[in-house]
DNA sequence: TTCATTAGTTCTGTAAATAAGAACAATGGA
DNA sequence: TCCATTGTTCTTATTTACAGAACTAATGAA
């Protein structure tokens, strides 16, 4: 299989990147990849919404996240193992992806919060000393 | 005619903020409101991009970026005034729009630069003291 | 009031992008 | 070799975007 196309860090644009991020199944995915150290193959994102992503629209994802310059993918077996450019892209852009993954976390707690809300002052063992 | 309609900063979302600045001419649009404590009427945009854009083209790319929350507009008279509202995007996602103009407005730099290139060292006027 | 002008919007046909099932390809193990 | 797993490509249906043409709103002049 040939190798994967991977755009270099001075051939990312704004725009490019936002487009990637725009879409709710994709900036969940980078999120998730730029919060962990780990690589992570596609099929661990199956279910990263609240229905069923079907695998070759999964695949989309993957390759517009990685055409945009975003994550890096290499074939490790049977799978595919991304990881998040964040360090190269912040040299280029500095502040905007972690300001764009820092805004989407805080999205997610809001709409957790408010799938179950709670009083304020009574989360489970109160504020730590 | 009904007044225009626009989202509470509530209501925003990541994904809708990156779609509305996803494209290259709304992002332009967005940087120069952003960066301008005046309002500007929408027709002052038709030759931001290298080519024209034809009036229906924009106001289409208006009407996203107000709806994305991003700008205020409203009718002075036979124009329309439109501002960035940054500061109440700035509550909801802090450092979010900042950082995306910041990158944009870097961008913008490279390109000109490489447009008419010049040696290192050699600016018009050296670096100041 | 009527007409003209300017500024934007909406309508409409076409082009492009996206979604997802089905078929396919690559890898590794039995 | 055969099979299971993972991911890609093909194909069609749906959605979305572009831009010219027609339209609406506000203003000012005759």
């Amino acid at each position: 299989m040939r190798p994967l196309f991977h755009p270099s860090v001075e051939d990312l644009t704004v725009e490019g990147v936002l487009h990637a991020l725009s879409d709710p199944v994709r900036v969940a995915i980078f999120a998730r990849l730029a919060g962990s150290p780990c690589s992570q193959s596609c099929s661990s994102f199956l279910k990263i919404s609240d229905k069923d992503i079907p695998k070759s629209t999964l695949s989309q994802h993957f390759k517009i996240l990685r055409e945009a310059g975003l994550i890096r993918a290499e074939r490790h077996g049977v799978e595919m193992q991304n990881t998040s450019r964040c360090a190269e892209i912040e040299k280029r852009f500095p502040g905007l992806i972690s300001a764009i993954v820092r805004a989407f976390n805080a999205q997610m707690e809001e709409k957790t919060n408010q799938a179950k809300p709670r009083k304020r002052g009574t989360s489970p063992r109160g504020r730590k000393k």
